[in-house]
RNA sequence: GGGGUCGUAGUUAAGCCUGGUUAUAACGCCGGCCUGUCACGCCGGAGGCCGCGAGUUCAAUUCUCGUCGACCCCGCCA
């Protein structure tokens, strides 16, 4: 049906009589002459319906319209002086047509595909011909190359392809799961996996080593731009490993998917920082470090002070934090506005300073001693003209609302030079976290994670127990995150323990793994990245949307399938299943 | 669960703030012309429940409320 792709007619083939198939892109019909851009896959090349070659073809095209689907046999020739397309590839050569075949037509199309974007509603619905546009096009293809990328990395590192079960039990902790009713075993239900994490460290204790799958995982949550209710991780699990065995091999694999998608080189090893000094100096255990703009703590500064609101923040042992902008000019309505986007991300307030002729200005100055205000002179090193603005709280809520507050100021000031690619590691995470709602600590990364201190033996505070877990951030974004787990029993109970989960409910969740971990499951660890995400941030896209094929909306609905949708009474009764909402109605 | 933005020919947008004659443009579509275009060009034409429902008003695309849908964010979520 062809004698080769569109976009990969050369010089080379000029003088020969080749057959293409594809669609009609666009058509520009000169009555004597008609010029059809053909396009499939790989791109486009132009084919002239000319009467003095063929007078029967060039009178049939007169009825071929956008995106048909047609077959043209015709000779390659060189496209006649000054008349060359240097923006396609194929620009300088044509076809000349001498029969031709219409293999489909095409309805008007509800969009175009080579103009303004559509709205996204109608690219969903009509996905299939969205993917025709370039663009969409591109991203796919590049989605491909970064699957083989991965697994020619992985393999060729030891690893071993593994498929794990999909439908799987319910486990606890994490995100909420889709449930799969069991027609055989009425009431009970599976779980879609949110991970694979379980099947994968059995597949350590069943002494493979190295186990890697593209896997696709399900969670029961809102949406977002970044978050999908479906979405593909790269799941990696390795055996006889530590943190850093664990880091330098996916160094190896993100450095060798960052290359093959951008084109640039990735300098490995990658910055690595605490938990800690992320929350301390970016506010956020993701630190976009494209730009720096990094918090100051200024609380011993005002360890004495008299202004209320740091007086009291100090008394309550909380945290007075900064930060300063550097070479920007600032109205007095930026700086009312900024105060007002900081008091809805949940600030209690903003204080703004400027420095002008060697001297702060701000509303709260008359309240400083001039001790203070040299002291923060020289802690920020300020220079005229530049702003700090000031947070005091809490200290973890300060923290986390200076850092979105930061994210701010860089986004509204363009700090953030938008071709940047920055990675970074974030290590030494809490192990546990205390849940108000639950009255117990609960794994800030999942119960299987090892500590890096025995949590058998500890004692003391537990919120200061680091765990070997560490995520890949990129610009802002998580894009991985892994850990080195607990392989004997006696850490996991005592895990469990510590997590309040009784020792029947463990052995009724986790059972079969308590039971592994008593027959030789050796050390192990892994990660797992956000494969659609990587390549949403790698390809500079806004949504996560634009790197899946069929995406879901916001509400989790396929406007091409209209799924979710109801089933028939037999189903559900098939399923020994009762809906509560009304089966028949709205 | 909460906050916000958007919804006008097939498509993308303008008009709406400040209500009033025939709702505007570009692309697409239909008809005609055109032998070197490549976003071809020129002439002509058709195409609108101004998302849906209610309210205010003499009068609503325009103002108000509700609702549906899409998107962004918080909560939630590795």
């Amino acid at each position: 049906m062809r004698d080769k792709y569109c976009g990969l007619v050369t010089k080379e083939d000029i003088g020969k009589t080749i057959t293409l198939s594809g669609w009609v892109f666009r058509r520009r019909d000169h009555g004597g002459l008609i010029f059809v851009d053909l396009r499939d896959v790989s791109g486009i090349v132009q084919i002239v319906f000319s009467p003095e070659i063929s007078k029967e073809a060039h009178e049939q095209a007169g009825d071929i319209k956008q995106e048909y689907v047609i077959t043209i046999t015709g000779k390659v020739d060189r496209r006649p002086q000054g008349t060359e397309n240097l923006n396609i590839p194929t620009g300088e050569v044509e076809l000349y047509v001498t029969s031709f075949e219409v293999l489909n037509t095409c309805k008007p199309l509800p969009f175009q595909l080579d103009e303004e974007e559509p709205n996204e509603s109608l690219r969903l619905r009509y996905r299939y011909l969205d993917m025709r546009r370039e663009e969409v096009k591109k991203a796919f293809l590049i989605r491909s190359l970064a699957y083989k990328t991965t697994r020619d990395y992985l393999a060729d590192s030891g690893f071993y392809e593994f498929e794990t079960p999909m439908l799987t039990k319910s486990t606890p902790e994490g995100a909420r799961d889709f449930v799969v009713p069991s027609r055989l075993n009425p009431g009970n239900f599976y779980a879609l996996p949110q991970s694979p994490q379980l099947f994968k460290q059995l597949l350590m204790v069943g002494g493979f080593d190295r186990y890697f799958q593209i896997v696709r995982c399900f969670r029961d949550e809102d949406l977002r731009a970044d978050r999908q209710p479906e979405f593909t991780q790269v799941d990696i699990e390795m055996s006889f490993v530590d943190v850093d065995d664990v880091i330098a091999m996916s160094e190896g694999l993100i450095k060798s998917v960052y290359e093959s998608v951008t084109g640039a080189t990735l300098d490995t090893p990658i910055l690595r920082m605490s938990y800690d000094d992320a929350m301390e100096l970016y506010g956020s255990d993701k630190p976009d470090m494209r730009f720096e703009l990094l918090m100051t703590d200024l609380t011993d500064i005002f360890r004495e002070t008299g202004f209320g609101v740091f007086k009291k923040t100090v008394e309550e042992k909380g945290a007075i934090k900064s930060l300063v902008l550097k070479g920007k000019t600032l109205s007095r309505k930026d700086l009312d506005t900024a105060v007002d986007i900081s008091k809805e991300m949940g600030a209690g307030g903003l204080i703004w300073m400027r420095r002008d002729n060697e001297a702060l200005q701000s509303p709260i100055v008359k309240y400083l001693s001039d001790t203070e205000k040299a002291a923060m002179d020289e802690k920020l090193g300020l220079a005229d003209g530049d702003v700090v603005f000031i947070m005091a709280g809490p200290r973890n809520k300060t923290n986390e609302i200076m850092g979105r507050f930061r994210l701010y100021v860089g986004e509204k000031y363009g700090l953030a030079a938008k071709d940047l690619f920055k990675f970074l590691w974030i290590v030494d995470f809490p192990l546990l976290e205390y849940s108000e709602d639950e009255k117990r600590y609960m794994a800030r990364h999942h119960p299987f994670t090892s500590a890096k201190e025995s949590v058998r033996t500890f004692e003391g505070d537990y919120e200061t127990i680091k765990a070997k877990a560490y995520d890949l951030v990129l610009n802002g974004v998580e894009i991985g995150g892994g850990s080195i787990r607990i392989y004997r029993t006696d850490e996991q109970m005592a895990m469990f323990k510590l997590l309040n989960i009784k020792e029947a409910e463990a052995s009724d969740k986790f059972g079969f793994l308590l039971e592994a971990l008593e027959m030789g499951a050796p050390p192990h660890g892994g990660i797992a990245f956000g494969f659609d995400r990587l390549l949403m941030m790698l390809l500079r896209l806004e949504s996560i949307r634009d790197v899946i094929p069929f995406p879901k909306t916001q509400k989790g609905a396929c406007l091409m399938t209209g799924a979710p949708s109801r089933v028939s009474a037999k189903q559900l009764n098939e399923l020994k299943v009762k809906a509560i909402v009304d089966q028949t109605g709205g």
